[in-house]
RNA sequence: GGGCGGUUAGCUCAGCGGCAGAGUCCCGGUCUUACACACCGGUGGUCACAGGUUCAAUUCCUGUACCGCCCA
């Protein structure tokens, strides 16, 4: 019995054995079946990475997977949830390295590969396990006998087999570029994983000696660099080909700007218009004699090398900025490369750092120099040094300025990156003059221009892959789309090579030959293999390259020692974790052959069993891509290009992009900044439910969310609000205002205690999990052991219609809402009905019927009914308490329905999803419930505010007629119980009595006779009277309005007059009351 | 510098042409035999600012300020 029950839930004593229930079902297995394309929901989880745990933002994404998952599953689909991590070469590499050198003061080059990867693999095992006690603490309902790591053999071999087509489709090339060099963990870094910041820098002005200068020609030319050591690399200076068009034009561009421009910004551009002009005359005919001088191929000493570089003629030369030349260092700027690719040929390019940052042999005396020391001796010898003019010798440098500068600085080592020129690997994304073959081989094949262009197709409205689908954001595919597609436009080609140890080894060897050689060398190659081996001749940098691409490992058993001892190498490089990753939805169902798929001892086979398709044929192309929106360029339009191209459609045909959380400063959330909420300590302190609630609720649309966090200060166990806190010695120390001691919200200082952060906000989930407990409580005392009896709708009593009714809304409500990927809206629903009308009036309703053995035994049915299906429309949000309730509700009702027989299952985890009944729906009885609940709150109102104590039973009367007053009529019992009334007398010609509290309720007025106090009354009156006054002025404004007659449509006017009317109506008996009561 | 969002109750957020909402907080009442992590009632808003369109603007348009994100 209910007795059994504690008053409180407690998350502890469940969530373990819950858990453990559904994994002995194998209730999260997926395993293919006769079930068609329409009855599958594949969702491939955004692996998360082995660098560290999961913070509240990882919890966010997956709680909304589990919630798909969970409902989809209910709803009768063979679901996949996968689940797996990712090995994130640079960041896992990089916190291994820190602490390599922190704790041990060493290298990785002191360990060696061998040993550091070893060491990496020990902190993947560690973190893993970490990472999945977490998500299974959560709820996690994904195929654990599934879970992939982008380094297993299964998505290592899928890793090499997309490299191999890849390149053998031409699509992959090594190339001379420009790279985020991090000198720190010596490798290139991509685009993404630099972080821009400000800071106080310097402008330095250098002369540059004019070469034999003719008469009338300048002695030198001044350019201005932020970077002064980078001049080392210089191989031109450049002027613009038009100074003067150009300048005219910025002047016009100005003008156009001030027709419309602001007071404010109307001086600026006047001043801005005046500066130009100036140029015009005072710049213009020097670099007109510049411009001379490059045609004519004269050049100037490079200072401090004293090597000559050549005068150019560009446009990156800005004729309005600084002098109107610019040096030109191709090695280390990315701008200045374009130039030098426009004057291939014709100027030099020159790499001056070595990788770990010091410089170059061909700096000379700088040798050997580290960058920020070789910074300051250059300013010095550029200072010191001096050239001789025919005025005397000047100093190179010719002066100074303060500037605030950008700085990208290396997201992982937090670094500054140095841009420079190095051999790297890429992906072609822009067009390829013949375009290419998507899908090669598979049914889906089809022809594109190039990979970055079938990507942004896929998202088009018209759009159809082979098999019929397209890709769509939600919630808001304009919006996310148009991300999506304005990176993929610029086709910009992907570098894929890091310079680390830890990840995907190229699967490349390589040499460089002479002209002599070359023939025999590639005479030598394996031809004969060609399906394993792939033979590309380059020409790099004026120098014959044999590039050989070997396609799985027996072929490098094969041939790699033959390649080798013919002068080939291994490149030493690895790939991008991203490459791993946009493989991630074919590669963890087997992709390339799922039948041979190398897959852990005790894991589901992924080839065809018992005749059944294979887990890549069944579960290929997945639904729905659940991630944040930085996540739309770095991996959905990477997964989208992977699989187009190797197997011809879309990996999946949503991708729901959902909130990123924030704490209550509004900055993003994260472990490092010691703002991270670690969802264990959430988990522990108000219990998994109440977590995921409180994360679907604020799951609202597009915004992201502010979730304010607090410390649970190690000293006195009460919360600290980090936001108003005061700062200890760092920004990760707070002081407790109790105390006045400091605490650490990292945990990583020795002498101070660290303090877990939680946040308040997930209250509101436990008190929803105790109401949805104590709720049950009382239905299970009432239900007591109730067996199922057949019942017709006649049977029902009004507020039992009314229950259905309102659930079969909120069933329509709450599954429409998930559709649109809105779980806040489809959790609100649910709530609303659950507590809304379910506790707070039918379970009161009830009460009086559950004492009367004739009566209630239909109300026991209802209400078996009712808690069914609400615990089936909790289950995706809150699945613990609803499976251990459900639980309890089969013991003692095992059958629920009404006419029939509802689905029934074991566990609630895989019971039928509730679908909307619409014979249940009943205008009629919600319009009778709006009375009586009219009435009910009303009298309500009263006795609060004469502060009539629950227990006291007063009499009421109601003056209504016609339906208001034959409903009542036949709900009195109801309202009676409902408002504590002594008796309800209902009459359409009721007087007021004297001293009668009364309200206005539509066309109903209420009077609660005797016990008022005058004064009280008069005022919650003339209070009533003030706001209907108001709306009755704005009522009447309008319909005076001819405009508003004539033009709204008529509809609107209709129901504005009928307003008008009963408002009218309302404060006629409000008067009558004040009267009365005067 | 470019692009995309946001600014609504003390807080966190819905609403997006036609009577300004929820949860929480706050105030008053209640230990009414499921629940005080509850129930009943109540207070609280120039819908950032300035223009415009419209019979009607929190809602649509333009601009300004501030905040966030992405890309340079």
């Amino acid at each position: 019995m209910a007795d059994e029950i504690s008053k409180l839930y407690e998350p502890k004593a469940h969530e373990k054995r819950v858990y453990d229930r559904w994994l002995a079902a194998d209730a999260f297995a997926a395993v293919p079946d006769g079930r068609g394309w329409d009855r599958r929901y594949v969702i491939m989880m955004p692996l998360p990475n082995v660098t560290g745990a999961l913070h509240m933002g990882h919890a966010m994404d997956n709680v909304m997977q589990d919630l798909l998952t969970r409902w989809r599953r209910m709803a009768g689909d063979n679901t996949l949830w996968m689940p797996g991590t990712d090995h994130a070469g640079i960041g896992t590499q990089a916190v291994i390295e820190k602490r390599l050198f922190e704790l041990e003061g060493k290298t990785r080059h002191d360990l060696g590969r061998e040993a550091l990867v070893a060491r990496i693999w020990a902190w993947k095992d560690e973190y893993q396990q970490r990472i999945i006690r977490q998500q299974q603490a959560m709820g996690c309902s994904c195929d654990w006998g599934r879970q992939r790591f982008t380094m297993d053999a299964v998505c290592s071999r899928a890793v090499r087999e997309a490299f191999f087509r890849l390149f053998r489709d031409g699509l992959i090339y090594r190339g001379d570029r420009l790279v985020n060099w991090d000198c720190q963990l010596q490798t290139a870094v991509s685009d993404d994983e630099i972080v821009y910041e400000k800071v106080q820098g310097h402008f330095w002005h250098i002369r540059y000696p004019v070469i034999d200068p003719k008469p009338g020609e300048p002695e030198y030319v001044v350019v201005a660099t932020t970077r002064p050591e980078t001049m080392l690399g210089d191989t031109a200076v450049a002027v613009h080909p038009d100074p003067a068009g150009a300048l005219d034009r910025q002047v016009a561009a100005f003008k156009e700007r001030l027709k419309d421009a602001g007071k404010k910004e109307r001086a600026e551009l006047e001043a801005e218009v005046k500066a130009l002009e100036e140029r015009r005359s005072t710049h213009v005919p020097l670099l007109l004699k510049l411009w001379d001088m490059a045609e004519e191929g004269r050049s100037v000493l490079l200072p401090l090398l004293d090597k000559p570089i050549p005068l150019i003629r560009d446009e990156w030369a800005d004729p309005a900025l600084g002098t109107g030349c610019v040096k030109i260092t191709p090695g280390h700027d990315p701008n200045d490369y374009d130039v030098w690719e426009r004057h291939r040929g014709k100027i030099g390019i020159v790499n001056i750092l070595n990788a770990d940052g010091s410089l170059a042999a061909v700096t000379g005396p700088y040798a050997g120099v580290d960058r920020f020391e070789a910074r300051k001796r250059v300013v010095r010898d550029l200072k010191t040094r001096t050239f001789p003019t025919a005025e005397g010798p000047l100093p190179y440098l010719e002066k100074t300025e303060d500037r605030e500068i950008e700085i990208g600085h290396s997201d992982r080592s937090k670094t500054p990156i140095e841009p420079l020129v190095s051999k790297q690997w890429f992906v072609r994304m822009g067009d390829v003059p013949k375009g290419i073959i998507c899908g090669r081989g598979t049914k889906n094949e089809f022809q594109a221009a190039g990979l970055a262009q079938a990507a942004i197709e896929a998202v088009d409205s018209a759009y159809r892959s082979p098999s019929g689908r397209r890709l769509e954001f939600a919630p808001d595919h304009a919006r996310y789309g148009g991300t999506y597609k304005a990176w993929l436009a610029e086709k910009r080609d992907w570098c894929i090579s890091r310079q680390l140890w830890w990840g995907h080894r190229l699967p490349i060897w390589h040499a460089f030959f002479s002209e002599n050689e070359f023939p025999k060398v590639v005479a030598g190659l394996p031809k004969e293999d060609e399906a394993k081996v792939c033979v590309r001749v380059a020409d790099e940098s004026g120098r014959k390259a044999v590039l050989v691409c070997l396609r799985d490992e027996a072929a490098e058993l094969k041939y790699a020692s033959a390649l080798e001892a013919a002068g080939l190498s291994q490149d030493p490089d690895v790939l991008d974790t991203w490459f791993s990753s946009a493989l991630w939805p074919m590669s963890t169902l087997g992709w390339p052959d799922p039948a041979t798929a190398r897959v852990d001892p005790g894991q589901r086979p992924l080839g065809p069993e018992e005749g059944r398709e294979d887990a890549l044929g069944y579960y290929y192309p997945g639904s729905c891509l659940v991630t944040g929106r930085d996540i739309i360029t770095l991996w959905v339009a990477r997964m989208v290009v992977a699989g187009l191209y190797l197997l011809g459609d879309v990996p999946f045909t949503a991708s729901f992009i959902h909130a990123n959380i924030q704490d209550g400063k509004g900055e993003r959330m994260s472990k490092s900044k010691g703002n991270g909420i670690d969802p264990e300590d959430i988990i522990e302190k108000y219990g998994a439910d109440a977590m995921r609630y409180v994360l679907c609720d604020m799951q609202t649309g597009t915004q992201d969310i502010r979730l304010p966090v607090q410390a649970v200060s190690p000293y006195t166990g009460e919360l600290v609000d980090l936001a108003t806190a005061k700062h200890g010695r760092s920004i990760f120390t707070y002081i407790d205002p109790k105390t006045g001691k400091e605490f650490d919200v990292l945990g990583t200082m020795a002498d101070i205690p660290a303090a877990k952060i939680i946040s308040e906000r997930f209250e509101i989930g436990r008190a929803f999990s105790t109401k949805l407990w104590n709720a049950a409580r009382f239905m299970l005392a009432n239900l007591g052991k109730h067996e199922f009896t057949p019942l017709s709708r006649s049977a029902l009593t009004p507020e039992d219609r009314w229950i259905l009714s309102r659930l079969a809304r909120t069933v329509r409500k709450v599954t429409d809402e998930l559709e649109a990927y809105n779980p806040s809206a489809s959790l609100g629903a649910a709530r609303e009905f659950f507590w809304g009308e379910l506790c707070d009036w039918y379970l009161e309703i009830i009460k009086p019927r559950m004492k009367d053995e004739t009566a209630a035994p239909v109300a026991r049915s209802v209400l078996a009914l009712a808690f069914d299906q609400t615990l089936r429309l909790f289950h995706p949000f809150v699945p613990f308490i609803t499976e251990v309730l459900w639980e309890k509700l089969g013991e003692r009702c095992p059958t629920r329905g009404l006419a029939d027989p509802l689905p029934g299952a074991d566990l609630l985890i895989y019971a039928a999803w509730p679908v909307a009944v619409a014979g249940w729906e009943d205008e009629a009885v919600e319009a009778d419930f709006a009375v009586v609940e009219g009435v009910v709150r009303g009298i309500r109102e009263i006795r609060s505010l004469h502060n009539l104590p629950p227990g006291r039973k007063v009499p009421a009367v109601v003056k209504a007629g016609g339906a208001s007053a034959a409903v009542l009529d036949r709900m009195r019992p109801l309202v009676v119980h409902m408002a504590a009334l002594e008796s309800l007398a209902v009459a359409s010609d009721a007087v007021r009595p004297p001293t009668a509290a009364s309200l206005v309720i539509g066309d109903m007025e209420v009077y609660v006779p005797g016990l008022i106090d005058p004064a009280k009354e008069r005022e919650r009156i003339e209070g009533k009277r003030a706001k209907l006054l108001e709306d009755l002025k704005k009522a009447e404004t309008r319909l005076a309005n001819e405009g508003f007659i004539g033009r709204a449509p008529a509809e609107v006017v209709d129901r504005e007059r009928l307003r008008l009317k009963e408002l009218q109506g309302q404060l006629a008996a409000l008067e009558a009351a004040l009267k009365a009561l005067s």
